[in-house]
DNA sequence: GCCCGAATTGAACAGTGTTCGGCCAGCTAA
DNA sequence: TTAGCTGGCCGAACACTGTTCAATTCGGGC
């Protein structure tokens, strides 16, 4: 049992380094460039045998969205923890901008992340990973802690208010890495903007409609419209 | 010289019912799962042949991306143009709504077009196509009529707003297409709340960083912070 | 009828993800 | 010690992909 143990040992080694092979090739040469044998090459294994230890491409690169998300949880706060002496606003801010940050500093993990369309598995991805779902938790703590502080009006909803702040940075994010941002454009102080103009759009405390409670989808009246009619209101 | 121009008619014949079955499998198929074989055998010809009329996969999907602007730009402005009794506001929010709405009835377009990074030369999408020039000139005039009107503060810049209208519903369309919405959100609300909650925030004329004339790609102060340190003010 | 040139193709190259039969080292039981 | 088993590994193959190129077919002009 002891020799299981060791074989049990060296699995994990070779299975860490076929996650380490395929996180660095995908850094350096981009997703769609790293293939099955490009990994078991750099390992000096056979492509064959990294079946045995994944039972598809899909799952080496599902588990490496696993470790971002941890990555993203263990990403340190910024300059020296300032969850002292600030505000609510402050810590909240903080703490979304780090998605912001962490698209730059590990693009491939981000797109990854939460981006990528050919690994369809992870929808609801603060359910699949406890990371993802502990930062969301987060986020979303420090919102209430905005609203108990009267930094956003009362009639905040959290889980909304979570996708708003976010959706925006996810959008600049989206088009730095599909290379979309033209020449002359900043994306990061747009991203800071997008961030700070939605926070000031929150604290006017405009309705939302995605504080109604059934589905939203089709507006009430103006029946004739469009298959996606909008805001005639 | 008739005859050249019949074989030029015939070839672009062949050329349009190739743009035809590329758009119609990627549609259906998406993007990653249609091969030029694919193509090929819809329309009856020989893989090799669409190498007469397109010099790389690459060219067919670029030509697709056109026609994609193109139908936005042609995409009707909503349930009968409002653009009469309606304010500066409503006009310019019905036609950024107009990008979504795009997102959701093409997605395939609209992720070629806006998300996806296989196609690389996008870059600058406004210089290469005509129609997404003319899109983004059309928002940009509304954004000033808006500003004319008092509905926006006097210190907007307006390719600054264009881009804070617009990268929020993208980051929405890019959720929807990675099918990434968890369930229980509604995207299409969700979206219509960012657009408002931007607006609102553009209206409160908090300044903003992407309004400075230099690259403010790092912050003045604070030195010592971390390689992407931010928003310490 | 012949010929030319453009259009089209079949076959091939190099690459991909994945599967399967077999090989062989190392442990276990006799 | 030896036989057998078992698990990890690999070579080869399958069915794909985008792309190229020599060879062929074919429509119109002379």
């Amino acid at each position: 049992m002891g020799i299981k143990e060791r074989q049990g040992r060296d699995r994990e080694t070779v299975r860490r380094a076929i996650l380490d092979a395929a996180r660095d090739l995908f850094v350096s040469e981009g997703y769609g460039n790293v293939s099955i044998r490009k990994v078991a090459e750099r390992i000096e294994y056979s492509p064959a045998a990294l079946y045995s230890y994944f039972p598809s491409k899909d799952d080496i690169f599902f588990a490496l969205a696993s470790e971002g998300f941890d990555l993203l949880g263990a990403s340190p706060a910024g300059p020296g923890t300032l969850d002292d002496q600030s505000t609510p606003l402050k810590r909240l801010r903080r703490t979304v901008w780090r998605l912001y940050e962490f698209s730059v500093e590990h693009p491939e993990y981000f797109s990854l992340m939460f981006l990528d369309r050919s690994v369809p598995r992870i929808s609801r991805a603060d359910e699949c990973f406890p990371s993802a779902r502990r930062l969301k938790l987060e986020i979303e703590a420090r919102i209430r802690a905005c609203v108990d502080a009267g930094d956003l009006p009362p009639s905040t909803r959290t889980p909304v208010t979570f996708r708003l702040l976010t959706v925006g940075l996810l959008g600049m994010a989206a088009m730095r890495l599909s290379h979309r941002v033209p020449a002359g454009e900043h994306p990061d102080a747009l991203a800071r903007d997008i961030l700070d103009v939605t926070i000031a759009g929150l604290q006017t405390g405009i309705p939302l409609r995605s504080n109604a409670v059934g589905c939203p989808l089709e507006e009430p009246g103006d029946a004739r419209a469009s298959s996606m009619s909008s805001l005639s209101s």
